[in-house]
DNA sequence: AAAGGGCTCAACCGCTTACCG
DNA sequence: CCGGTAAGCGGTTGAGCCCTT
């Protein structure tokens, strides 16, 4: 009513991979005026997408807190039971799990994943595949797996709420709608009584007699993490990868150093190699202001 | 070294839901 | 309550990379 139609299919629309430039454009954006109100934001930058692509690159890729890849153990066995416990629901998967995007786990499922399950599921292949599981948990849940779980008095709480439930995570964009938390804080009751009894595909997935402790170390480090989101958003942290490294650039600037940021944010996205000579100018701006360095 | 088949994952498409006037 | 749009979500696609032959 009144208002003017989506610029989805209007002419001109760019489609396909961003440039950097474009990510320069987006993120410097939201870096001003924060994520939402999509519609407006190839009004207001001048570029040439649609509100659902800006989105999308937003909470896929740019959006602080993502990680890429390198899905633990751990990780595999809690998406492999959720999706069991609430089916193809990626977005409230994926607020249990609030470094990985919906579309990350997806991908993961459908091409990892699904796979395993399926072998899984043929009797003869269970078998070995427990004894597999069980030798690889015995290093997975080594008391030394985690480096970064260090604070031991994090609430558990992590696998009782979805994580987004969280405040001031960097997960908001992916927030499940009210049904979806409302389904999710049932299945997370079904989560726990998972975790108190394991399945065999549970032990299949992250090895049944010790994957109490290992969820446990694994809340606790997502808890960790929450908390080092909260620190990193406020100017402080350690890099990995480009989502991290973003988290980087857009919290300063959001603290009112843009201009040194922006630059290295340039530096980084345009560099072809991930952007080490940007991580580093990065490091020295979060060297003096975090005391305590994320080590993942 | 080249070809081609498989795999990965970023991005798009279309449907549903929430919200607004 | 109704009509319309924005936002969110899950399914699907396809370009590019990797591995095997």
């Amino acid at each position: 009513m009144g208002r003017p139609p989506c610029c989805d299919n209007g002419v001109g629309v760019k489609k396909g991979p961003w440039t950097p430039e474009e990510d320069i454009v987006l993120v410097s954006y939201i870096q001003q005026h924060g994520p939402g109100n999509w519609r407006s934001v190839p009004e207001n930058t001048g570029l040439m997408r649609c509100s659902k692509s800006c989105r999308l690159r937003w909470t896929n890729y740019l959006r602080p807190g993502i990680k890429r890849g390198n899905f633990t153990p751990h990780e595999e066995g809690i998406i492999i039971h959720l999706q069991a416990l609430l089916g193809n629901k990626w977005a409230a998967i994926a607020s249990y799990l609030p470094q990985r995007t919906d579309n990350d786990i997806k991908n993961y499922w459908n091409t990892h994943l699904k796979k395993k399950v399926k072998r899984l599921q043929q009797p003869a292949a269970a078998e070995s595949f427990q004894t597999t599981a069980a030798a690889s948990n015995a290093v997975t849940c080594s008391p030394n797996y985690y480096s970064s779980s260090s604070s031991s008095h994090h609430s558990l709480q992590g696998m009782q709420q979805p994580m987004s439930s969280y405040p001031n995570t960097a997960c908001s964009s992916s927030t499940p709608s009210n049904h979806e938390t409302t389904t999710t804080t049932g299945v997370s009751d079904l989560f726990q009584t998972w975790m108190m009894r394991p399945s065999p595909l549970a032990a299949a997935a992250a090895a049944a007699d010790n994957c109490k402790i290992a969820m446990q170390e694994f809340q606790e480090e997502q808890a960790s993490i929450v908390c080092q989101e909260q620190m990193v958003m406020t100017g402080g942290g350690d890099v990995n990868n480009k989502s991290s490294a973003l988290e980087m650039m857009v919290a300063p600037a959001v603290m009112g150093a843009s201009t040194a940021t922006f630059s290295l944010l340039e530096d980084w996205l345009l560099d072809d190699m991930p952007g080490q000579v940007a991580m580093d100018g990065l490091m020295g701006i979060s060297a003096g202001c975090c005391a305590d360095p994320i080590m993942f």
